[in-house]
DNA sequence: GATGCTAGTTAGATTGATCCAATGGACGCA
DNA sequence: TGCGTCCATTGGATCAATCTAACTAGCATC
């Protein structure tokens, strides 16, 4: 049986120092990659690092310096795949910077984001990578006295660092390619929880209806969520006036609405298209195939790691919003012209 | 414009003694929930710390204490959505019980997860939840020095804590259930990353089909990813011997392998059989829906948690193995018997 | 010979909490 | 009153790093 967690005393800075004949400051210098000292000191101090087995102390370190090179990933659900792949992008990131990533998930609660914030503070994490909940107020950000990027959704009033997607003008793009396969009568699903991103979306969507002449989208008020997909096929039937194009505020709402919306009846890219927002790999599995607006989750954490290293480097560094283009995939799902082609928007 | 990150001290322990009027001991005995403070000091003590807008600072105390409240999480790849379940069921499981979860992905590779595994340490997190690289030896999770519960997969030769499916049984009951349905010429795909739970799943595999006296498997010796499975198709093809059954290692590899192979001519369901293994929502969806082992990522997440706190409260505990039950759900792409309905095993 | 400069190194103070041993006060009991 | 307990509280040492300012050579300059 091999010990468990033996209680050796792991070796310190002085151990170092002493092994290399040097003083502890000259040790953190070395260790800290200082160009202070000589090549021929650095050597030996690494020589002896290694030889006593040494093993970073950054908690030692945290309490001196204001530095840990931790940062906090909160995102709303870690189990939606978009949100999986941003985390991935996001990870990959920090992980290139020496840094590394407490995750946490709000769920959308306001209260379960304030004591994650309050969790992270506690640990001195460098800065934050958030997804605010809805209904976070621009106080809750600016109080942490923390870099905080802010991806996907903004919270109104906060002027701070952002990373998300074009919504407004990909959604558009995709109305416009549904008006033009002859859609007509739009309903968009997943209006349960209006945040930034829900909003830019939906104003797309009107934005396209208007200038074509036509009204304005029914909405349904359910989250966006696979259980929100499940619910779209009850409210539909329920419409006065049968609709023939259904736009799901994003991927996951669309992967539950569609085999539900097929037990009901509906012939998916025929009578009723249906589009989804984001593209992970789902939507190419499911049938019929999702015409979907493609957003680069990945990507978007990586940039909005970007940012957060950026203003770590320079705190006072003016305030970038990267706002990432889309591309319009047209599959089966929506019927009607360049049926399983992709195309640019 | 807010200010950005004011360099405010925060308050320490010392301001929130004097403001009560007691010594710096007493108020970490409150924060700390001690039994020892009378129950008049404690209500001053917190309403002192609110006063001063108090924030622990638990790099101070790990310093002293050798408790950080952390946990690693170290996961194959973050964007597989069998993987995002588990760590969305890990994380829920530690935040319940006030740890927050460092996460890190290895991507299979030993480099990447040593790398990890030493940022782990150095951040002196109190234990870690494993699912082991391939190749991983049993001295690099020993030698940690930390209790680490391993996931999904075993590293030969160590014999701690362990959290995963019944990966024999289960996909011995599948292999049953096609050969019921008259499948006889088997593949097995994504036999490229050989470790404990493939095994486990192949074993299974081969155990079936010799109590039904039948040849054992064709192995494709591709990764059990996306990519993995769009091989697959090219791979079928070139057999000497048409097979009439694909069992893949997981689903995400059977999510990528089925469109490949439809487009290839193969009828999923009629003349070839293919199943997975996790069950995770895309299952659903997909066309055929996909047959396959359901193992509750989300529950061995919060298994392995579970093993781990246990193993924090008493680290002289005997190892656990929480084997959790499978259960078969039986979809289209397996065509035959039981077609759309969900059976146990 | 005094002075200034630079590169490399260092001693000692500091960070904010916890641990430990000690202390003061209240109480019970002979 | 005196003594032993028990409870609540405390001062000082401690954890392992970083920071600050100072110091030492070695060399060039005036």
């Amino acid at each position: 049986m091999a010990p468990r967690h033996p209680e050796t005393r792991r070796p310190t800075l002085t151990e170092v120092a002493a092994e290399a004949g040097v003083s502890r400051a000259t040790v953190s210098l070395v260790l800290r990659d200082s160009p202070l000292v000589a090549a021929a000191t650095r050597a030996r101090v690494q020589a002896a690092a290694e030889a006593v087995g040494y093993l970073y102390n950054r908690g030692a370190a945290t309490l001196r310096a204001a530095r840990t090179k931790t940062a906090g990933l909160l995102v709303t659900e870690i189990d939606n795949p978009f949100f999986a792949e941003l985390v991935a992008g996001a990870e990959a990131a920090l992980d290139a910077a020496g840094y590394i990533a407490f995750l946490a998930a709000t769920g959308d609660c306001r209260d379960r984001q304030g004591r994650a914030l309050r969790r992270l503070r506690e640990q001195r994490v460098d800065g934050i990578l958030l997804c605010p909940a809805i209904g976070t107020r621009a106080e809750e950000i600016a109080g942490l006295g923390l870099p905080c990027v802010q991806a996907m959704r903004r919270t109104p009033g906060l002027a701070g660092d952002f990373a998300g997607p074009a919504n407004r003008e990909g959604v558009e793009a995709l109305a416009g390619h549904l008006i033009a396969g002859g859609r007509r009568r739009f309903v968009f699903a997943g209006a349960g929880m209006l945040h930034s991103g829900v909003r830019e979306r939906l104003d797309g969507l009107r934005r396209a209806l208007r200038r074509h002449g036509l009204p304005p989208p029914v909405l349904l008020r359910v989250p966006g969520t696979r259980a929100g997909g499940e619910a779209v096929a009850r409210l539909l039937a329920d419409l006065p006036e049968r609709p023939d194009a259904l736009v799901c505020v994003n991927d996951v709402l669309a992967f539950a609405a569609i085999p539900a919306l097929q037990r009901a009846g509906w012939e998916i890219g025929g009578d009723l298209a249906v589009t989804g927002i984001g593209d992970v790999a789902e939507a190419a599995t499911i049938r019929p195939a999702l015409t979907t607006l493609r957003t680069e989750p990945r990507r978007i954490g990586e940039t909005a790691v970007r940012l957060l290293l950026r203003r770590l480097q320079d705190p006072a560094a003016a305030a970038e919003q990267a706002i990432l283009p889309t591309r319009l995939v047209v599959r089966e799902s929506c019927g009607g012209a360049g049926n399983l082609a992709m195309s640019d928007c």
